[in-house]
DNA sequence: TGTACATCAGTGAACGCGCGTTCACTGATGTAC
DNA sequence: TGTACATCAGTGAACGCGCGTTCACTGATGTAC
């Protein structure tokens, strides 16, 4: 009889809202994006009335920074998980990293959009998530590049990344019919553009 | 004694109230990013009330639409201009196109957001002009590439400036004191990963 | 085991806000004669 | 050159909406004795 088992559909105590109150915001979010994450939307989607949500959250900005705390979290083990960081390629980190963006177009958004930066850039948790998944790409690029390049080159490889999941989570070209193949291929550009491979290294 | 001196402060007919609606949109638009734009605000700003907008525009789509039109026929001629198309280098466009963005940051987010992207979509200027900026890029890679590389080498290079312009213009990381290098820096890594430079031709 | 009570987690009603849009209107403009 | 009138481009008031948040409250829970 813990409260978590598959309950009675309504209590006056609910038993886990704050759970409940972000997956309904998580849900909200990749249903309308960002601007559709709402206090009374999300209190209506659990069934609950608005104001019980203040007890667990300060506001609409604490709700939208769990959520992103939570994508941050996920999007760091995604990039650690990847091989890549094991034998220095780039392309399975690159992938997971636009893999994650496609599965989770709303909170992706979310983290990455201009509109609760401020809040999120206030969050010790967002900043070390954040920068935690950054080391995971420099990582990889270390094995690869001299010090002094890491910085320039982990910048070029998180701007195509980023832009190639935006500009497909907002459909902004047509993938066709095998949009992973697609997403490699360009990946695979990338790759090719490193100076590890790019110069007479490789033919030497 | 044509309309559109600096004249009288205000008349009952303001005599060019489309372009002003527009050009107040535009500013608004920076300084708050597309959920800013508000067709109360638009008219409170140039002085007008709101129902008067309705003469010009028939809602707030219409606005953001010629917000947009504007937005991509600027983005267009920029690329055109830069003089990567001449020589079929790749960095002048793409450094004009972050350019672009971080000049007009508010406005490329307008053009690129998902808010009004289904309103874009439906609208024909728009459509040519977006396909016409993405010809440039095309173009020059044409240069360099073989056809059947072409799409993708120009989704590589898409994505890298969306991608860098977004970060930049959402303050995603710091982009230190001399923020044009940097991108000049990144969009170099670009040139070196296209296979004109990559692979073992330069030193056949 | 039973009861008093503090605490916690909900409730409904309400406030004030800004928005997009519609309406019936009025003032200004310009054209026909 | 003067006047009637159609047309155009504004106006203020109002509708209905959804929002974030606050308030005073009540029902449920759990702990001390």
């Amino acid at each position: 009889m813990t409260s978590n088992e598959a309950g009675p559909p309504s209590r006056y105590h609910h038993g886990d809202l704050r759970n409940a109150l972000l997956a309904a915001g998580r849900t909200l979010l990749e249903e309308g994006g960002p601007t559709a994450l709402s206090m009374r939307e999300i209190a209506r989607r659990v069934g609950v009335s608005a104001p019980a949500a203040y007890h667990h959250f300060s506001g609409l900005d604490d709700i939208a920074v769990a959520l992103a705390e939570r994508g941050f979290a996920e999007l760091a083990e995604r990039l650690q998980a990847a091989p890549s960081n094991a034998k220095g390629q780039l392309a399975p980190a690159g992938m997971a990293y636009v893999a994650f963006a496609r599965k989770n177009p709303g909170l992706y958004r979310l983290m990455f959009g201009e509109g609760f930066h401020t809040a999120f850039a206030a969050d010790d948790r967002i900043r070390s998530l954040r920068s935690a998944a950054y080391e995971v790409l420099k990582a990889g690029l270390s094995k690869r590049l001299p010090p002094d390049e890491i910085g320039t080159a982990a910048l070029f490889l998180w701007s195509l990344t980023h832009g190639l999941a935006l500009l497909m989570i907002d459909g902004q070209f047509d993938p066709g019919a095998d949009p992973d193949a697609l997403v490699a291929a360009v990946l695979r550009l990338s790759g090719k553009g490193l100076p590890t491979s790019a110069g007479s290294r490789d033919h030497a």
